[in-house]
RNA sequence: GGCCCGUUCGUCUAUCGGUUAGGACAUCUGGUUUUCAACCAGGCAAGAGGGGUUCGACUCCCCUACGGGCUGCCA
């Protein structure tokens, strides 16, 4: 293999970044990256009923969300039809391919017969072997010639070797009667023109692969190394779909998973090294083979999605992670951070980052930072505020005037309110998080304390204790 | 219908003829704790079924069952 790695992803433009598709592109481009190679893109949009430029826009945003970058310009396939009417007419010179001049109604009426007889035949054109000369002045498509004995090996790196009895095969058609390239053709020139030397793809294309083969051969193109990934199901084991919940890639960015850990998943999901479990883009760019690779569907499984997307959230810099989170919070529709708000995340993201597994998780506790006087207690916290409370809270905030605003300092004055109360330090964190963050479950009350700072914290103690 | 692919704990998986079948998530128990999360210790839990091959099969072969895919002038 001298050949430098050039992989590429796709997709249809016919609707968002379906999260398998996510994860096809990611196992390219992980292939690509760790070997430095080039990973391309290419926008399936012959079908013109289906593709929109939206599709495109929301498939590109999907892609740069997940960190997935691509090189050079996205190549429309539409863009190539010339080209690839070009290598059909070029078959039809080699003889590898034949003009057929039978029409949709013959072929449907030929299936329909086959059907009604109870069996199945492969349509045989007519047309395969007749004379120039009886050629009609009417439309034709360009079909394959396909050989009709002997066997197609695909050599796949997932699926191992695969026979495919060439019997079992027709003359596919490489060019409508429009002049319009199929699918069949139109992948293989394309890959083949852009220099991709490992097709790593869904395994609904293994049988594909065979006929492709077959129009590399005909072209006497070098074949790619092909590599046919199971395609991920849902929790329940049958394929995803929209019942499943999300299958979208930037309803998971809304739902607040940070793209590392996403990517994290999805590259575990189907793939294995040893016992490795959580690790950085990086390291997955450098462990990442194809013979990881597993042959059987995946399920989605949600609880490790959220365990592993924790353990990234708390692995981040706060630089990194506040970005992230300005953007998730556009993503899914949250109002913007003030200034004031972002300054005192900045501070205090360390004591929510460890215990958050997603952004909206994140933001929830967060919310001592983000919220603002006069803090409303939820029912939980506010049932720690009765008399007797907010008493306590009233004959400390005089201690609390005049120190230095360190953990060191505040720590044996609030263990010395506990102790003169009779109660242990836990008793009394319950009003103390009711007046600072209005919750009952809060990130631990020193911490707290510390970022929001002196006067702050002051503040919302005389108010709690009104 | 035909052809192709798949099947290890609930889930993701390791194992590439010889292991007490390992790890992670989930779950359960105990511990720690300033609530939650986290963390620590421990537990439960797997080779779809049936035939072969072999001294020995999760591993190789065949059959069955189940799941998935392809079988378009869709991609």
């Amino acid at each position: 293999m001298s050949r430098p790695v050039v992989t590429r992803f796709a997709p249809s433009p016919t609707g968002y970044l379906h999260i398998g598709g996510g994860r096809t592109a990611l196992f390219n481009w992980l292939y690509a990256r760790g070997r430095g190679g080039k990973f391309l893109l290419r926008i399936e949009d012959t079908d013109r009923e289906r593709s929109t430029p939206e599709a495109t826009a929301a498939i590109l945003r999907g892609l740069t969300w997940l960190g997935l970058d691509w090189d050079g310009e996205p190549i429309s396939q539409f863009a190539r039809k010339d080209r690839h009417a070009e290598v059909a007419h070029q078959m039809l010179a080699r003889n590898t391919a034949y003009k057929c001049f039978s029409t949709q109604e013959e072929i449907a009426a030929f299936r329909a017969e086959a059907e009604a007889r109870g069996s199945y035949a492969l349509f045989q054109s007519p047309w395969r072997d007749a004379d120039p000369a009886t050629h009609p002045d009417a439309p034709y498509v360009i079909r394959m010639r396909a050989p009709r004995t002997g066997e197609t090996v695909i050599d796949d790196q997932v699926q191992g070797r695969v026979v495919i009895q060439n019997s079992s095969l027709d003359d596919m058609i490489c060019l409508r009667s429009d002049g319009t390239p199929t699918y069949m053709l139109a992948v293989v020139v394309d890959d083949h023109d852009m220099g991709v030397t490992h097709v790593i793809r869904g395994d609904d294309h293994l049988n594909n692969a065979a006929r492709q083969q077959m129009i590399y051969d005909a072209m006497g193109w070098e074949i790619p190394v092909w590599a046919h990934i199971p395609l991920i199901h849902g929790p329940d084991g049958k394929k995803l779909s929209k019942r499943h919940g999300a299958t979208g890639v930037e309803e998971y960015q809304a739902m607040g998973y940070p793209a590392a850990g996403m990517r994290n998943y999805l590259t575990r999901l189907g793939w294995a090294h040893g016992d490795a479990e959580i690790f950085t883009t990086d390291e997955a760019v450098k462990m990442f083979d194809l013979s990881g690779i597993g042959r059987a569907p995946a399920r989605l499984d949600f609880k490790k999605l959220e365990n592993t997307c924790g353990h990234h959230i708390s692995m981040m810099g706060d630089a990194a992670l506040l970005h992230e989170l300005t953007a998730f919070m556009a993503a899914a529709g949250l109002p913007a951070l003030t200034e004031a708000q972002k300054h005192l995340l900045g501070r205090g993201l360390y004591t929510v980052k460890e215990r958050a597994k997603t952004f909206h998780e994140l933001l929830d506790k967060a919310h001592f930072m983000l919220t603002s006087r006069p803090i409303v207690a939820d029912e939980s916290a506010a049932k720690s505020l009765d008399t007797v409370s907010r008493g306590i809270l009233k004959s400390l905030t005089p201690r609390l005037q005049n120190v230095s605003w360190t953990k060191d300092v505040l720590e044996p004055i609030l263990n010395d309110v506990a102790a003169e109360n009779g109660m242990g330090f836990g008793k009394l964190a319950a009003p103390l998080r009711a007046a600072l963050a209005g919750r009952s479950a809060t990130p631990s009350v020193f911490d707290m304390m510390l970022v929001i700072g002196q006067d702050e914290t002051i503040a919302r103690l005389n108010d709690a204790s009104q």
